[in-house]
DNA sequence: AACCATTGGTTCATATAATGACCCATATAT
DNA sequence: ATATATGGGTCATTATATGAACCAATGGTT
């Protein structure tokens, strides 16, 4: 991994959950020596990519970003081109739907189409799900890079509910049914009640960039709800897919001939 | 200048005015070798932070930033507490204002504050100005690093109209009066027919970061109007770095007692 | 008040990763 | 057909990144 790799590592640290951090914990989280995180975030803070609040000393994301992702968005307007296939998703199941970006250990949210109904899923814009117990993660990790999964799998993961699966071997499994498939079910894995379903978004390498999810209140899912969503998802992942210019992974197309349950 | 430092130069290459770019060219306007810049280009896109367009071989800003952008906005929300003093300083002269943030050998315009009059100056979010002729350029060079001007002074710049200075020791004075008086003028010299007036806005290090700018139809500007402007340009400025958590230049403060012509 | 465990920050000999001249294939002009 | 772009890749040389050890300061604990 290259110098430049390990720098920008220090911003995907950065979250909702987390908005600024001080160096040594910093240089805990990336694994780097406080030294080479400090050199890091000198030169990212030079270009305003983060800055250091001078009472507290820790350093949180910088100004600099806003004008990066304005012209992002002015130039190559995803959010445009999503948000009406995702509300199409949410009509068509009548449930909350949300598209994640894979950002280092996690799923970020990136936008939310929410369900009509009073009892719905309910979630926020930034927020950062882990890979191995959401129903996103999973469907991501499925088209993931061989290696990336094997990192995910060699450290000790955390139960969020008591249906969350953490052995390795058993969430392997997971990650294969889902690449036959195409389609990641979480029954209650990140929290009760709430069941998920999702598949992945690929980005013009056929590598999968993100996910996208339809969340319900696990109250409402029978066999025949669950068909149907798991059916719209598919059929809107490649259409958000295709929207964003990418191409689906060849072993994706092969799952529409495989009987959604 | 750090290798992660070099990497970081290629992001602030993107604007709206060149919103993508080929590796040529990127190598070019960087300064660096091609192989060099792939490198960087790849990094920067493990991340997400640049994509390319596999059509065109284009490098583009990528989708990540769009989450950073997130978790810096909600977590330490600028534009709602610059927003505000803008609109305050858009009704006080009635004229069309805006925030800039320097970003590499420009301005980067951040937010803007429209006046309600039919005749007025317009502009938009995003738009890279150049720093030796607009008002925000002037003003934030006459309080920033004197390296940074040696630099911009070394190279040939361009006259952008028939008003703009460009011979490099009467830019110093220019600059030097304004680090005089707190306050940078620029009439006509980025475009005929608008009349600039701009003051420093400063980081928690004294060092200026951006800029505020009272922006009019020259029409408009006589020596009560200047004067007037002047004054609460000053002021606004002073309030933006306080409510921004910054700390003026201490040359900054003792500027209230020169006479605003 | 002495103590220990933190923190942010710094130094410098060593080891590792960055560099750029050179090469290639392809595409678009001349 | 020749010249000059382009994006991409290789590899010996060299410059840069690295991290153990080191401060000074802060904040609990005993």
């Amino acid at each position: 991994m290259s110098t430049v790799d390990r720098a920008l590592v220090l911003l995907d640290l950065f979250s909702e959950a987390m908005p600024e951090s001080g160096l040594s914990e910093l240089a805990r989280l990336a694994g780097y020596d406080k030294a080479t995180t400090r050199r890091f975030l000198i030169s990212l803070g030079n270009h305003g990519y983060v800055e250091q609040d001078p009472e507290t000393k820790k350093y949180r994301l910088g100004a600099a970003l806003l004008r990066l992702a304005h012209v992002r968005e002015t130039t190559f307007p995803v959010t445009d081109l999503v948000l009406p296939l995702l509300n199409g998703l949410r009509d068509e199941t009548g449930e909350t739907t949300h598209f994640s970006l894979a950002a280092g250990n996690s799923m970020a949210t990136m936008m939310i189409a929410e369900s009509p109904r009073a009892n719905r899923v309910s979630l926020e814009t930034g927020e950062r799900l882990p890979l191995h117990c959401t129903a996103s993660g999973i469907a991501w990790l499925a088209f993931a890079p061989e290696k990336t999964v094997q990192r995910l799998l060699a450290k000790p993961l955390k139960a969020q509910t008591k249906h969350s699966e953490i052995d390795p071997t058993r969430l392997r499994e997971l990650i294969g049914a889902a690449r036959e498939c195409g389609i990641a079910v979480a029954d209650q894995s990140y929290e009760d009640e709430v069941h998920g379903i999702a598949a992945p978004v690929f980005d013009h390498n056929a590598q999968a960039s993100g996910a996208i999810a339809v969340a319900t209140p696990v109250s409402r899912i029978t066999p025949e709800t669950s068909r149907q969503i798991k059916a719209a998802v598919y059929k809107a992942a490649l259409d958000i897919t295709k929207a964003l210019g990418g191409l689906p992974d060849r072993g994706f197309y092969e799952c529409q001939k495989v009987d959604l349950q």
